[in-house]
RNA sequence: GCGAUCGUAGCUCAAUUGGUUAGAGCGCCGGUUUGUGGUACCGGAGGUUGCGGGUUCAAUCCCCGUCGAUCGCCCCA
């Protein structure tokens, strides 16, 4: 087998079942999203790099490897969007957005990160998204997360995955704890993992979801938030979880759930489960009121969240797939023409339905019983030269001529549960 | 970037300690049935065993390289 294209590594090809959940996924996400009032934002795929580097840091990781970047043919650094949060922040800060404040908007679609692909995660991967930006009460959060859950309930995923919910604090209970936790870990270097000591150096939160046996210890032992929170901050937290709570949306607190960039503040949530291996957060998010200010725009509170499509669609269960409800064959050329009358007429009254184009009777008939169809509308030289259709029930076998004129209507009832009538 | 496992028909997989013509199911095409599917029977097409090199009388099988896939580590905006 020679294979002289291929897809590049971590990017996908979908059809059939696959290509159905992703559809179901993104159907159900549009619904809700709608139900909650959030409007949809349209932000391009890809960016001046600045405005991801801006606002994830110059020297990261994330930044110097992971992301995809490229100059245009007049040199311009530009970057594939590996997130939707900066690119709307952009647009919020050079649109003058603030003017419509608070800004409720939704997206989705695919997102890049140059990445070593395993189990639900690629380079080119899709995501939903959700922000409000411009707000800053607490009543903003609960909303947002009140919006994901009712996905994952729409979803039928609710009950394999769970709600983890955190607090950073505000900027001043975040670098108060940030300084014990430094001082805490630096005190135990010699049992701490080589990997939790780099990141003591560069991220030092992220040694509380270390994954090493060694540090579990250290880490169960670690400074607590609650210690160092100002009461502005616990009171932000108090009211969040008490909206949670009114809007019956059940969690967990998971102390150890960190944010890597300064700009997160206050509230931060992920639903996570343990069907997908590795990568078991399905949305993530979490309010940065600190981004926006930090992207040279206004001081603007912000808070939302992003959802793997891939990770939400292998959780969904098997949806069906697109099926017509008629199968209309036409044998013979003076059939064609009126096959093609009969597919418009059904179509107009929004009844769906297909042709079969090639094969004979025989062939057409096998693909009409596969094709999930209902009823099965025949049109051969019999039918042409009487002015009508036979119509086949594909499930009893049951066959009754009609007039060509009478069949959208007539074939309509049948659909609606009329059974068949001549 | 690191590690492990795996690459055989369109798809899912077989093939005795290395052995002569690489098989099956599904799918596809045709027939049993010049105009009747879902079941059945018969037949057919479809392979440089990912690619390159090595060991051997002989390689799908062993070794090296390479490309790809999968899972994990790192990272996770």
């Amino acid at each position: 087998m020679t294979r002289s294209i291929q897809k590049p590594r971590g990017t996908q090809d979908m059809i059939g079942e696959q290509a159905a959940r992703f559809d179901h996924v993104v159907e159900t996400f549009n619904r809700v999203r709608k139900l909650y009032g959030f409007g949809r934002v349209e932000v391009p795929v890809f960016e001046a790099t600045a405005v991801f580097s801006r606002s994830l840091g110059e020297t990261t990781d994330v930044v110097s490897k992971e992301m995809y970047c490229f100059e245009d043919r007049g040199g311009d650094p530009l970057t594939l969007r590996p997130e939707f949060t900066a690119g709307i922040a952009r647009a919020y800060i050079e649109n003058g957005w603030q003017q419509h404040a608070p800004v409720k908007v939704a997206a989705w679609g695919p997102l890049f990160r140059y990445e070593r692909p395993q189990k639900g995660r690629f380079r080119q991967f899709h995501q939903l998204d959700a922000e409000v930006l411009g707000a800053g009460e607490p009543a903003a959060d609960v909303e947002v997360i009140a919006l994901a859950q009712q996905l994952l309930a729409e979803l039928g995923v609710a009950d394999r995955v769970v709600l983890q919910l955190n607090t950073l604090g505000d900027a001043e209970t975040r670098s108060a704890w940030r300084a014990a936790l430094v001082a805490h870990f630096s005190k135990h270097l010699d049992v701490l993992s080589a990997e939790s000591r780099e990141r003591l150096e560069k991220n030092p939160l992220r040694i509380l979801d270390s994954k090493a046996e060694s540090d579990k210890a250290l880490v169960a032992d670690a400074p607590r938030i609650d210690a160092y929170m100002t009461a502005e901050a616990g009171a932000f937290f108090e009211s969040v979880q008490r909206g949670l709570e009114a809007s019956s949306v059940a969690f967990v607190r998971a102390e150890s759930l960190v944010r890597g960039f300064d700009y997160y503040r206050h509230t931060a949530f992920e639903f996570v489960t343990d069907a997908l291996g590795a990568q078991g957060t399905v949305i993530g998010g979490g309010r940065y009121d600190g981004l926006i200010g930090s992207m040279g725009g206004p001081e603007t509170p912000a808070v939302g969240w992003a959802g793997g499509i891939e990770r939400l669609a292998m959780l969904v269960a098997e949806p069906v797939l697109p099926q017509v409800s008629v199968a209309v064959i036409a044998m013979g050329g003076a059939a064609e023409p009126v096959a093609l009358r009969l597919l418009a007429g059904l179509r107009r009254v929004g009844i769906a339905a297909e042709q079969g184009w090639r094969g004979n009777l025989k062939k057409k008939m096998e693909r009409a019983g596969k094709s999930g169809a209902r009823l099965a509308v025949i049109i051969g030289e019999d039918e042409v030269a009487g002015g009508t259709v036979t119509v086949r029930d594909l499930g009893s076998g049951e066959q009754v001529p009609l007039m060509f004129d009478a069949a959208v209507t007539a074939i309509a009832a049948s659909l609606a549960g009329g059974g068949l009538q001549g």
